[in-house]
DNA sequence: ACAATATTTCGCCATTTGGTTTATTGTTAG
DNA sequence: CTAACAATAAACCAAATGGCGAAATATTGT
């Protein structure tokens, strides 16, 4: 936990878009090339490439040049600071993330939508 | 969860500024006026008010006027569906967030910094 | 009533953001 | 080799953000 704000500030930043919190919701389901991520929006290519410089600047993919396509993942630990920032503030509001807690455990289903 | 994106990307730019994670953070610990939580920040009575404003607006926070002080608060649920949108990904990725249960079982100390 | 306090609102300015189109770079297929 | 493809970079624009100082709106103490 040494990260400084700035690195907290790209992720959460990151994540206040919802093109890309959708990006990283397919990307959750296994990797794929830009072109395939870029399907789902209208917009055009060169915008939702910085949508992917933001993702890859905060830490959240990474992309791997293969042939012509760039392979881009998920880098596992990206989320984790933003993640228990606010999973340590949670559990001081509220009651005590009870919620959250049931919402752990239940090990249901897939992620849905961003 | 019927909240559609609006509401996450209030809550995630909210989120991605060290001045409102940290207020957030003294709010963690009880209410406060806004004076007090202005108080840390070398920036205009009128600035620290606009980022009251983006936390109230993301539904982060309250206020209960008492007197010629406001009084801020916590919402206790605010956090709740940026919550659950970050674990649900992070349980996807990674190994499991296997790093964040053992941290939400470790009850240790209270939050430290934003 | 009056002055001081607490906070927000109003213009204003600089920077950032999210999008566009056009130009570039690299790669592969024919 | 060359044409098409995949992706980014560059230059540009409109709108949003974060800061300021000055003005407005309560409210309280004297």
């Amino acid at each position: 936990m040494v990260e400084g704000h700035a690195q907290l500030n790209r992720v959460f930043a990151a994540l206040a878009d919802p093109t890309r919190r959708t990006t990283l919701a397919r990307l959750s389901q296994g990797a794929a090339s830009v072109g395939e991520l870029a399907q789902p929006f209208e917009m055009s290519p060169a915008a939702f490439s910085k949508h992917l410089k933001v993702l890859r600047e905060a830490g959240l993919i990474s992309k791997e040049l293969d042939g012509r396509r760039h392979r881009c993942s998920l880098r596992p630990d990206g989320l984790r600071a933003a993640c228990e920032w606010l999973v340590t503030y949670e559990r001081f509001w509220s009651d005590g993330l009870d919620g959250l807690e049931s919402f752990l455990k239940s090990s249901d289903g897939g992620p849905a939508d961003a």
